[in-house]
DNA sequence: ATAGTCACCTGAGCGC
DNA sequence: TGCGCTCAGGTGACTA
């Protein structure tokens, strides 16, 4: 399930092996992603020339436009020899000069692959996303703006890519219980105060669980995938019932649209 | 426009 | 051992 700091550490990880490799071709053994994936013939005899990320979204970065993949809820990239079995769920390999290919693997398909002439920023898929959390942009005046009016729990806000991306599920809960706001709050009557809280909560979970991601995940090239948080420590998700960290009162869980929400009832408001 | 729900897909975990 | 059920979740599409 790659969350934002997965797919940064696929991103860290591949890239040394990938930048300034040519493209020689592709194998699609599955072409039904999300959308059916279809590169097209100019592709090839492209090199790589830098390894970006936006969003949950990698972008292999060409000289006339960008190859653009996403994990979904499954998916792994990883750099291995060409010969490698293969398996079930290895729909594409993405081949290299020098004999190594990119192999895209997805058991769920969730995932999708494009092709972007261009600046890569510029597809359908990017376009109206919201600012990374790391940015500058995000902080606590433009939650709050961002917010004004709207009812929805503050949960679903922060999970909505158009305002902040890279906010899946279990980072929603985890940076909302470090902000010590409840996550059915209605995000247009949050303060600022709360809005800066949140905006600091979301910036350090995030960074702390790509740098936490860049040593539980170090061994990409040719290992067998990870799970990505795998030795990280949350504080709520998952723990429903248990004791809250740092009050010891048990966890709270409930459903928000679906989606399971953890918290502390007497730490956040 | 906003908010809520559905769909996509498969593996894991569970009860029987 | 196996069947059938439910759940997990990113996110675009759809509905009210």
């Amino acid at each position: 399930m790659p969350e934002l700091p997965e797919v940064e550490t696929t991103r860290r990880g591949i890239e040394p092996h990938v930048l300034g490799r040519r493209i020689e071709g592709w194998i699609i053994r599955d072409r039904r992603l999300r959308w059916p994936v279809k590169l097209p013939r100019s592709l090839k005899g492209q090199t790589i020339e830098r390894v970006a990320r936006r969003a949950k979204y990698l972008g292999l970065l060409t000289g006339s436009g960008g190859l653009i993949v996403h994990l979904g809820m499954s998916g792994s990239l990883r750099y291995v020899p060409r010969e490698r079995a293969i398996g079930a769920h290895d729909h594409v390999d993405l081949l290299f000069d020098g004999g190594a290919c990119l192999r895209y693997t997805d058991p769920r398909r969730f995932g999708s692959i494009h092709f972007q002439p261009g600046d890569w920023r510029e597809h359908w898929l990017l376009a109206s996303l919201g600012p990374e959390p790391a940015s500058a942009e995000f902080d606590a005046s433009y939650l709050h703006r961002r917010s004004r009016k709207k009812r929805v729990a503050v949960k679903n806000f922060l999970m909505d890519s158009r305002i902040v991306v890279g906010v899946g599920n279990i980072y929603a809960n985890e940076a909302l219980f470090e902000a010590g706001v409840r996550p059915t709050r209605a995000a247009g009557r949050l303060t600022l105060a709360e809005c800066a809280r949140i905006a600091a909560a979301v910036r350090e979970t995030l960074t702390r669980a790509i740098e936490e991601g860049g040593t539980t995940l170090r061994d990409f090239v040719g290992s067998d995938g990870r799970p990505g948080y795998f030795g990280e420590r949350l504080a709520v998700y998952g723990r429903e019932g248990e004791r809250c960290v740092r009050c010891g009162a048990r966890l709270k869980a409930l459903r928000i649209g679906a989606r399971a929400t953890v918290y502390c009832a007497s730490c956040q408001r």
